[in-house]
DNA sequence: GTTTAGATTGTACTTATTACAATATTGTAG
DNA sequence: CTACAATATTGTAATAAGTACAATCTAAAC
C-alpha cells in the first residue's frame, strides 16, 4: 500500500515530513485532493470524493487531518455563509472572494501591506483573513445577459 | 407594551423604520442588546440575556431577526473558529481581531483603501471582511507576566 | 516477535441553525 | 368597532457540521 505511492505523492510526502506529520496513506490522499482540485473544498466534499475510491475512509479521519493541517500551517480554513468550513492551501498570502450566487470561492490578489504586519493596535497577529462577498464576474455576466434579453 | 418603549427605543425604532422593518418589541430588544453591549454577541448569548427579562422570547425569533438585520445591512455577521456566528453593528467599516485565547472579538481600524473598492478583478463586491486572529494585547501581557515570574 | 505510540475507524453526541406549522399581533378597510 | 389580511412570534422537530471517544489497526523501535 505504501510504496506504490512514493512516486506520485513524493512532494506531498516531503511537505508533511517537513512539518513533522507522518505521511500516512489517508493524509496523502487528502492533501493530494486539495492540491489538485484547487476549488476550496469542504470536509464533506473531500470525504465524499476520496471515499469513492477508498470506501474504508472515515469522515473523522478527514476532519482530524484537516485540523492538523490547519494547525501546522499547511492549510488555511475559510468560513462561508452557511456555517461550513472550506480549505485552501497556504501559498502566497491572498484574499478570497465568496460568490453569494454560485457559492464558489475565488482567489484574489491583494497588493496591500496588510500581510506584512505582525501586530495591530498591540494585538499579536497570527493569521489574516480577507474575504470579499458579492457576485462573481461569471454570475454577474449571466445576470446582465438575462436583463438584455428581456428588453 | 408598545408605547412604554417609545422613549428608550426611539433611535432604534427610527433605524428599523428607515430600513422598512417593522419595529416590533422583540426586534427593538435584540437591536438594543447589540447596540448597548458592543461585544459582538452570538445568537445564543443574545437569546439567553434577553429571555431573562422576557421569558416568552423564542430562539427562532432571535435567529430570524438577526438574519433580517444582516440582509438589510444593519448588522454584519462574523464567523469565528468554532462554527458560530457573531454579530456587529455596521458603522464605519472596520476590521475584527479574534483572540484565540479569550475568544473576544475586538474592533480594529484599518486605514487602507480596501473598503472603497466596489469590485475586484471583475467581481462585484457587496461586503468586505477583514479578520485577524492571534493573541490580544491583554492575553499577551498575561503570558509575558507568567513567563517573568518563572524566571 | 513483542511492545508501544500513533493513526484510523465508526458510533454517538453536541452545537448552531433552519423548516414549518400553529398561534398571536398589528394595520387597514368597511 | 369589527373583520380580514399580512406579518411576527413561538415551539417543536429536523438538519448539518463538527467533535468525543473507545475500539481496532498499523508501523516503527526495541
Amino acid at each position: 500500500m505504501t510504496d506504490r505511492h512514493y512516486g506520485v505523492h513524493g512532494e506531498f510526502r516531503d511537505l508533511l515530513c517537513s512539518k513533522n506529520i507522518k505521511p500516512s496513506y489517508q493524509r496523502l490522499l487528502i492533501l493530494e485532493y486539495i492540491m489538485k482540485n484547487k476549488n476550496h473544498p469542504s470536509a464533506e466534499i473531500i470525504f465524499k470524493n476520496i471515499s469513492r475510491s477508498v470506501p474504508t475512509l472515515s469522515r473523522t479521519t478527514v476532519y482530524n487531518n484537516l485540523n492538523i493541517f490547519v494547525r501546522k500551517g499547511i492549510l488555511s480554513s475559510i468560513k462561508t455563509n452557511k456555517s461550513e468550513t472550506r480549505y485552501d492551501i497556504i501559498e502566497i498570502p491572498h484574499a478570497h472572494f465568496y460568490c453569494l450566487q454560485c457559492k464558489r470561492i475565488i482567489d484574489v490578489d491583494l497588493k496591500i501591506p496588510l500581510y506584512r504586519k505582525n501586530s495591530i493596535q498591540g494585538h499579536k497577529i497570527e493569521e489574516v483573513q480577507v474575504q470579499f462577498r458579492g457576485t462573481c464576474r461569471n454570475c454577474f455576466n449571466k445576470k446582465e445577459k438575462k436583463t438584455k434579453n428581456v428588453l
